[in-house]
DNA sequence: CATATTATCGAACGATTTGTTCGGTAACAA
DNA sequence: TTGTTACCGAACAAATCGTTCGATAATATG
């Protein structure tokens, strides 16, 4: 990975996230990027396969790395599950969130592609499901595992999606006391 | 609206449903619809002005109408809700989506677009609030209305996603219940 | 520093797809 | 029967796609 490399490879998805703020992902053509990139377009063919491979990569390094990150902070962090943590997984999963360049998550929301809420609750699912028995079970012996994991997954991202959608104004700690009352 | 007129808008929708049982809806070309649909490419634009707007068109028939048809069916229905009501609006909702036609609540959640969401969880979001005060507000002085009313109606629109995905082989009594226990 | 490697460029390409135009035909409603 | 209008099919320019090629320049390595 040169130099050279990194820095077309910087250059468009930077020209992509820019793009990002002005139309849904259907609309933006390659020659549109690769013009706000001032890159060739072989180059750009040469990095990525396709306009679809470069929104997944995107979602890769932004949520992939935050689940990275969130998931070594505590690597041996077993104790018992309380609602009103204060140190919970997913407490430190919003902040990183919302560090994040909070930006990049309002325009994945609003891109209207439907990949990157896969990419997502693909990464949540895997969290939750390890963090599974730490949820009390409540009145749920009818309840089916797959759905109960899902279920909690699909909180969590909806949880998110309001909280971008309305701007990010809440505290990561008041929007996961919001989710554990409401899971 | 002609007979032809009626004819070739039915054609043109079929078609189009078939189309997305074989392949994303950013993959299908207008030339495969009206050539599925055995129409000339002048009358598809006539009567759609985009591929997006046969898409939207698509989602007023079914959802729309299947909310027209739940909302009129108990129009002063305003008893006390209670958690396993087997007479809720929700049943009746679930009851819906499953005889009409469950092939394509399939294919429209699975084309990988996230405007169908949309317009089903719009729908949702206002038969959620004319109901809201009917869901017992639990825990929840410290959530804020609109966080509330977001939430069930998100619930509620995945949980009809985990149904589908699942090959809707649970009764909506069944998935009725998972529904009320968890929201 | 010298050299081999390789990422990038720019131009050009055929192939698809798009959305529109036009005149002619046939189905429809009154 | 008559006037309206939806449909057809062909053709069109424009936009986009994904690929090819040889030339250039940045880079890593010895």
């Amino acid at each position: 990975m040169d130099r050279r490399m990194r820095k077309t490879r910087k250059a468009i998805f930077d020209a992509f996230i820019e793009l990002l703020s002005e139309k849904d992902f259907a609309n933006i053509t390659v020659g549109e990027i690769i013009e706000k990139a001032d890159v060739g377009r072989t180059t750009f063919y040469a990095h990525f396969e396709t306009k679809d491979f470069l929104l997944k990569e995107l979602c890769e390094e932004l949520f992939c790395h935050i689940f990275d990150a969130v998931s070594e902070e505590k690597p041996e962090h077993n104790h018992i599950f309380e609602c009103d943590s204060s140190d919970s997984v997913f407490l430190h999963l919003l902040r990183h969130l919302q560090n994040n360049d909070n930006n990049i998550l309002k325009l994945l929301y609003g891109s209207n592609n439907e990949l990157i809420l896969r990419y997502f609750k693909s990464e949540l699912l895997q969290l939750v499901a390890s963090q599974q028995d730490l949820f009390e079970p409540k009145k749920s012996e009818k309840i089916p595992d797959s759905f109960r994991i899902n279920h909690i997954a699909s909180v969590f991202a909806e949880t998110v999606r309001w909280w971008v959608d309305n701007g990010m104004k809440e505290s990561p700690e008041t929007i996961a006391e919001y989710f554990y009352l409401s899971v």
